[in-house]
DNA sequence: TGACGATCATACCGATCGGTATGTATCCTA
DNA sequence: TAGGATACATACCGATCGGTATGATCGTCA
C-alpha cells in the first residue's frame, strides 16, 4: 500500500464510520482495524484524532466540491441548480438507509465546544455551503423566479439552517418518502420560489460512484 | 437531601451537561460529581446511563411542556402564539452565551443507531414538537393567515427541521443577533405567513426562572 | 426493639480510550 | 554500499469508561 493509499483509506474509514455513528463514539482502534492499518500507521500520519478529523473535512470537501461545481453548473439554469442540489442531498447521504445525515452537517452537535480546530473546521465547512446557496439565490433572483427579493445572505443562511435540519431529522427517522417530498417543498418555501416553477424541472444532475459515495 | 431531590438532581445535572457538550462525551462519573452524589446513588436511581438519557428526555419534556401550553394558550391569537415560539426558542436556548443549541434537537445526532431505547425516546419527543407544530399552522390557516393551505402535517414536519436546524447552527456559531433574525425570517417564509403580518405582532410570552431555565 | 427494605457510599472490575515508545523493514540518496 | 529518512508494526501507557459487589446508614413498621 502506498503512502496515499494508507492515508486515504484512514481519511475515507474515518468518514464512514463517523458518517454512521458520530466523532466521539468512533475510536482510533476502530478506524485502524476497519481500515486494515496499525496505530503506528495512523499516528505517523496523523497527529491526533481531532487532527484526522479536520483533515476528512477537508478531504471530504475537496470531493463534494467537484459535485458542487458541476451541480452549479452555469449550462444549468437557476432551477435545475436547485433540483440538482435536492437530488445531490438526496442521493448522497439518503439513498442508504444505513446511512442517515451526513457527518459534517451533524458534527457541529457531536464534538464539545472544547476543540476549537475542530469547531473551526466545521465553521469554515458550513461557510463554504452557505456560499454555494448565496450564489443559487442570487441566479434565481437574476431570473425572476422568486416571488420577492430580501437579504440574499440571510436566504443562503436559511437555506443552510433548512437543510441541515432535514438531514438531521433523516438521522433519527430515516424515512426516505418524507424527506424526499419535505426536502423540496421546503426549499421552495424558503427561497420564496414562485410557485409557478414548483415541481417543474427535472435535475440534470446524477451521481457518480466515488470513494465517497462508496462509503456510503 | 430526599429521594427526589437527589433524582431531580442528576437528572438537571445531566441534561446541562449534555446540554454543553453531548451525550457520547459527558460520563456517569461527571454527572455525579457534579451532582454531588456518588455512583452508588446513581446506578440505585437509573439502570443505566442510555436509562437515565431517556429519564432526563421525559423530565425535560415534562418541563417543557408547561411552557410549551402556555405559549400555546388559546388566549393568544395564531400570531402571538407563532411570535411566543420564536421568543420561547430564543431565549430558552440562546441567551446564554455558554449554551448553543438543544440537546434533545441535537441528541439524534449525538446518539450511535445501536441504542434502541434511546432512539425512541427522541422520536417520541420529535413528535410531541412537530404535534404543537401542527396545531398552530391549523390555527393560522383557520384565521386566514397563510399564503395558501397545503399538507399541514408536513409542513409542521418543515417547522421542526428549519428550528432543529437553525439550534444546531446556534451550537457551532453562537452568533446571537443572526440567529434572532433568522429563526422569525425562516418560519414566516416557510409557513407562507402572509407579509402583511411578518412582524408585526409582540410576544405575550416571558421566559419564567424554572430549574431548566437556570441550567442554561 | 429488632428486622427489613430503601438509600446511598466505597472500592473495585474488565474494557477501552487516545496516545506513545521503540523496533524494524523499506527506500532514496550520496 | 553506507546511512539516514520514511513508513510502518508491536507493545505498552495511564486515564477513564460504564457498570457492579458489598457494606453502611437510615427511616419504618411489626
Amino acid at each position: 500500500m502506498s503512502v496515499n493509499e494508507t492515508r486515504e483509506k484512514l481519511l475515507e474509514t474515518a468518514l464512514a464510520l463517523i458518517w454512521q455513528s458520530n466523532y466521539s463514539v468512533v475510536g482510533v482502534n476502530e478506524i485502524c482495524k476497519q481500515a486494515g492499518v496499525t496505530k503506528g500507521a495512523f499516528y505517523h500520519h496523523f497527529e491526533s484524532k481531532a487532527n484526522l478529523f479536520c483533515e476528512a473535512t477537508a478531504y471530504y470537501w475537496q470531493v463534494v466540491k467537484q459535485d458542487l461545481d458541476a451541480i452549479f453548473s452555469p449550462v444549468n439554469s437557476p432551477l435545475e441548480q436547485l433540483e440538482n442540489l435536492i437530488q445531490f442531498l438526496f442521493k448522497s447521504k439518503l439513498s442508504d438507509e444505513r446511512v442517515r445525515g451526513c457527518p459534517f452537517f451533524n458534527a457541529g452537535a457531536q464534538i464539545g465546544t472544547d476543540d476549537e480546530q475542530v469547531i473551526e473546521a466545521l465553521q469554515h465547512l458550513s461557510q463554504m455551503a452557505i456560499t454555494y446557496n448565496l450564489a443559487l439565490i442570487k441566479a434565481l433572483d437574476a431570473g425572476d423566479y422568486l416571488e420577492r427579493s430580501g437579504d440574499m445572505q440571510q436566504q443562503a443562511r436559511l437555506m443552510y439552517h433548512y437543510i441541515h435540519g432535514v438531514m438531521s431529522y433523516a438521522y433519527v427517522q430515516p424515512d426516505v418518502d418524507t424527506i424526499r417530498k419535505d426536502l423540496p417543498e421546503g426549499l421552495y418555501r424558503l427561497l420564496g420560489v414562485k410557485q409557478a416553477y414548483w415541481f417543474t424541472v427535472s435535475p440534470t444532475w446524477e451521481a457518480e460512484p466515488s470513494a465517497l459515495k462508496q462509503m456510503a
